[in-house]
DNA sequence: CAGTGAGCGAGCTTCCGCTTGACTT
């Protein structure tokens, strides 16, 4: 007999209370929720005021069964979920899934783990809030009708296997709309007036300032005439303002800023992040990784300010207390932060130590002093000019929280940190060095990064610690989106320099427009977007979910009951669905671009089978091509489809079979005798390729491919070099070789045996979708590289 | 590292939010 089981959500969390609870106290971890709607069909008896058809869940069996043993054999089961709507219907279930008696179940909630913390909870023990319970009910029942009723009708009217929802829908459209806002934007050219001066030597060795011209010329006529005017012209200090200025520190890590950051200054993407910190969380450095509080305890605040005064000196030390402002924060945890505050670095690997050190430099900064600074700006007067140059330089007084830890923002450029300036005074001289204009172009509005994605949906209160990271994986998996590196475009520009007495015009090549690990919409992703906001409206507004929430509060309070929100809900929405299904078109996103010159046939994009497509023509003459993945049915010109369908392109022949060039899903290819050899990147060009630089194509992959063969047998298995190490092919399907073997020892019929033993764990060579198996041996090679 | 296609049938796909181990091509 167990005197009380105590059951929490997290197994590291029941690790921590069972040692404040002794011997008598059994705890044990639920694993988070353990019943959901059916997994199949709907779930929801809609005929019936929304009766919820609850299952435990396939991978809770077994802890259910646990937990209902062990209750069963409890004096008192104690439910200590979270403090939130999630937190209280995990209680509920487990009282109805486990069979609970009232009697001998207590709800009971603590905010810190602590022991006074957990003994003022067994104190104070409550019954389980079913007002709160059907707040949850409803927010789950609604998700559900949103998803299963929607995505079907993308199965029929746009494409098989598409999915929408509250949360993801709208993170697509947000990638959709910001995409359109690019394509719509006009860049503007301008020349950015930049000076060096010097100060008038007094004596010691004379300081450089550096200035620039606040406005920007339009034309280069402009530009030029100001660089002539400044030859002969003299500068003077016309104005000098010095301003005090403080800077406070950031609040410490929720789940969206930590992710924010990491991605910042580790360049981790979002999943990762959340990888590394359960590993650091499971390991008792860090408290919970999934919250949206910038809550401390006072404990946490107490051991900081001691680490603080003790490391750096009582000068340094500003306790603080922050409040949450974002949406939709239900605050059930603290905020990110070291478990233990004396603790500057922790074992494990380099990204680890990374993460880590970063929660550590950000929590105790935020018990840190503001950082005191004093803003200097130098107005520099052009005599004979209405314009002026203008330096700003700062200083640090006191560096208080900065000395720890300095914040990273999106938008932030590398190259505009402040520079101390020299000592000047209203009046003074200064010595015209050079001056530089420089030929420069408004930007677009930057895509969103996975990152900064979380962070607008978090500002729209939309979606939530535990989800952010695996929306974001959905919405790539589906091929709404994608993450993508471009390079961008080498431009020529122009700089003029005066130098001396003389104005020289310099040609540059930059770079312009470089993209780095953003989120690109795919056409699937605008025409499902275009799709659903005509269709369903209501559900693609960005404060669907601010208004549900609301009604959500409303049930929690007990002001309404859920069943009659969903009810108010379901009625329209289910009539829209009927209607839509019903009377819209099949929308395949078709566009006619024109017609093609030489034959006059008709020339058209739309998603096809396999993804985006141009066509020409019709019948027997018809030909297809598939859109590179940098271009958008959306924005493809007449020119550019013409050059898709310029492949497959027939160059000649070798060794008595034809060699051709096409592109394909993995960029231009040759193809020679069953072989595939990609072009070289930046060197060969698929429209101009010549023969002999085919063949040598060609050459270089047979090459590569004997280095990856160690043996191949009779039969026609192999065994070959690959990302794992060695591996067997045979007949279309890939085996392990046991560690125990040596692949290059292998014989045929120890080879043979591997193929017959590894019979069932084998890969079977089922035909699937080419797209989608990519996208899954992608998630798992990633994983892979995650648990080393 | 590997991959370079383009609907016959039948049946499947799908949501959001809690939480961790499985997976080894």
């Amino acid at each position: 007999m167990i005197e009380n089981l105590v059951i929490v959500e997290s197994p590291a969390k029941a690790r921590t209370i069972e040692r404040f609870l002794g011997k008598n106290y059994s705890v044990k971890s639920s694993f988070g929720h353990i019943r959901d709607l059916k997994k199949k069909d709907l779930g929801v008896d809609v005929e019936h005021d929304f009766q919820p058809q609850y299952e435990v869940t396939a991978d809770k069996k077994t802890v259910v069964k646990e937990l209902k043993q062990l209750a069963k054999e409890s004096k008192t089961v104690w439910l200590a979920s979270d403090e939130d709507r999630e937190g209280e219907a995990i209680a509920w279930h487990l009282f109805e899934t486990l069979e609970l008696k009232p009697d001998s179940t207590r709800r009971i909630v603590f905010h810190e783990i602590t022991k006074e913390a957990i003994m003022h909870a067994i104190e104070h023990p409550r019954s389980i809030d079913q007002h709160l319970v059907d707040a949850q009910q409803a927010r789950r029942v609604l998700d559900r009708l949103v998803g299963f009723k929607i995505s079907p009708v993308l199965w029929k009217k746009i494409k098989s296997a598409l999915s929408a929802g509250r949360v993801q829908s709208v993170a697509v459209r947000l990638i959709v709309e910001r995409e359109r806002e690019i394509n719509r934007f006009e860049e503007q050219k301008y020349y950015k007036v930049s000076g060096l001066f010097l100060a008038s030597d007094d004596g010691e060795a004379p300081s450089a300032v550096k200035a620039e011209l606040p406005e920007r010329f339009q034309s280069r006529e402009e530009t030029v005439q100001f660089l002539e005017h400044c030859k002969d012209a003299s500068f003077t200090v016309s104005n000098v303002e010095t301003k005090p200025a403080t800077r406070k520190p950031a609040p410490p890590f929720t789940t969206s800023t930590l992710q924010q950051e990491a991605s910042r200054k580790l360049g981790f993407a979002v999943s990762q992040t959340m990888g590394i910190a359960q590993k650091l969380y499971e390991n008792g450095h860090i408290t919970y990784m999934r919250t949206d509080s910038v809550n401390l305890s006072q404990l946490a605040i107490n051991s900081a300010k001691k680490v603080i005064t003790e490391t750096l000196g009582k000068e340094y030390l500003h306790t603080r207390q922050y409040a949450t402002q974002s949406k939709g924060a239900q605050e059930a945890h603290e905020a990110i932060r070291p478990t233990y505050m004396d603790k500057e670095s922790i074992p494990g690997d380099a990204k680890e130590q990374q993460l880590y050190s970063m929660i550590y430099k950000r929590t105790l900064a935020s018990q840190m002093a503001d950082a005191k600074l004093e803003r200097t700006v130098v107005t520099i007067a052009i005599s004979g000019h209405p314009r002026a140059f203008v330096a700003t330089g700062e200083v640090i007084l006191f560096d208080g929280f900065l000395k720890m830890y300095r914040e990273s923002f999106d938008d932030e450029k590398e190259d505009e940190h402040m520079e101390m300036l020299p000592a000047l005074r209203a009046g003074d001289r200064l010595q015209r060095k050079q001056i530089e204009a420089l030929e420069q172009y408004t930007a677009h509005p930057p895509r969103y990064t996975e990152a900064s994605l979380v962070k607008k949906l978090e500002t729209l209160g939309i979606g939530r610690p535990s989800t952010y990271a695996p929306t974001i994986t959905t919405i790539q998996n589906r091929n709404y989106v994608s993450k993508e590196s471009r390079p961008g475009k080498e431009r020529e520009i122009e700089q003029f320099v005066l130098a001396g007495n003389q104005v020289t015009r310099k040609p540059l090549v930059r770079h312009f427009g470089t993209e780095k690990r953003k989120l690109f919409p795919s056409d699937v992703g605008m025409l499902v977007t275009d799709f659903l906001c005509e269709h369903f409206t209501n559900i693609m507004d960005y404060n669907f979910t601010a208004k549900a929430e609301e009604a959500l509060d409303n049930i929690a309070e007990g002001q309404l009951q859920w069943q009659s929100m969903i009810r108010d809900f379901y009625a329209p929405f289910h009539a829209n669905v009927e209607k839509t299904m019903k009377e819209s078109e099949r929308n395949t996103g078709e566009r006619v671009l024109g017609n093609d010159p030489a034959t006059g046939a008709a020339i058209s994009v739309r998603i096809g089978r396999f993804g985006p497509i141009v066509q020409v023509g019709e019948g027997e003459q018809v030909r297809y091509a598939s859109l590179r993945k940098e271009q958008l049915m959306e924005t493809i010109t007449l020119e550019e489809a013409l050059d898709l369908l310029k492949f497959p392109r027939t160059l000649g022949e070798y060794e008595g079979k034809p060699i051709t060039v096409a592109i394909g899903r993995f960029g231009p290819y040759v193809k020679h005798d069953q072989l595939y050899a990609n072009l070289k990147k930046g060197v060969d060009d698929p429209a101009t390729i010549s023969l002999d630089d085919a063949i040598a194509r060609v050459k270089e992959k047979r090459e590569s491919e004997n280095n990856r063969k160690i043996r191949e047998f009779e039969n026609g298995a192999c065994i070959l070099n690959g990302r794992f190490g060695p591996y067997i092919t045979f007949e279309k399907s890939n085996y392990k070789i046991p560690k125990t073997q040596d692949a290059t020892l292998l014989t045929f019929e120890e080879t043979m045996e591997i193929i017959e033993k590894g019979g069932d764990a084998k890969t079977k060579p089922v035909k699937v979708d080419a797209k989608k198996e990519a996208a899954t041996t992608k998630t798992t090679r990633r994983k892979m590289t995650k648990t080393k």
